[in-house]
DNA sequence: TTCGATTGTCGAATCAATTAGATATTGGTT
DNA sequence: AACCAATATCTAATTGATTCGACAATCGAA
């Protein structure tokens, strides 16, 4: 049996999905102006996968003045949180410490960021751990 | 036009490749036994894969008493890198500390993790910063 | 209200990824 | 040398993802 089926958005949707999270809910029209500077794709293209997006729970859709408007239905974090989760079983073997050094190595953060990540660092220390 | 090439391997791609890094250079029989515990493949299969593979660089191949033995020509290091530098640009517009502090609130970190982390970032900061 | 433009749907084409059967090759054993 | 089993290649089927043309429906302006 062939291919399984990701549980995550494909690359194009999460295009898309990060076009919704950064302006509320949008026309096909104007989603596809919002793609434009990066991916040149016809309305047809664009409306395709939002039908599929539908299907597959990841916006919703309402009509407004006469025509469709499409807004997320996940959230930007928990579609995070579940890809970045994916991505660290697959090459880490689940480790988030490792995945967060590998970061650390690849990353070039400026001072400001490092601070912010200490505190965060620091900060999580304080949670309760069971 | 359709689907553009990954510049990453795929899923299975990636298993196999977990499986060369693990454990040196293996036939691609040996190959398939130790993928499966976790994904039943015929012999078939994952020869297809291997050559693949070996079309995208990811690995070389040399006969070796009778038979072809494969390795990994891409190592653990880069590629997790590479695949993460990937998701954080698509995720987090970049960001490496935005995908960190993700990490840290989806992972439930040990308090082992956590001073190891602490101790990486701060040894981060004493890095020159041009 | 009629018509043109905008909006929406359907079907299809194309290619990557996964899976494996049919078939060919090869190496060792008798 | 002849044969069997292990190894390797070739071809093809299936499905997901991406792309859009053809066509239908709808809305606003003349």
């Amino acid at each position: 049996m062939p291919r399984r089926v990701s549980k995550h958005p494909t690359e194009l949707e999460l295009e898309i999905l990060q076009v919704l999270w950064d302006s509320g809910p949008l026309s096909g029209q104007a989603v596809r102006d919002a793609l434009e500077p990066t991916r040149s794709l016809t309305y047809q293209s664009v409306m395709t996968i939002l039908g599929i997006m539908e299907e597959k729970k990841f916006v919703v859709r309402k009509k407004s003045g006469g025509r469709f408007e499409y807004r997320a239905k996940v959230t930007k974090s928990s579609t995070a949180k579940r890809m970045m989760r994916d991505l660290v079983d697959r090459l880490f073997d689940g480790s988030a410490a490792t995945a967060m050094i590998n970061l650390l190595e690849a990353a070039d953060l400026s001072d400001q960021e490092l601070a912010e990540l200490r505190a965060e660092v620091n900060r999580s220390q304080n949670k309760d751990n069971r």
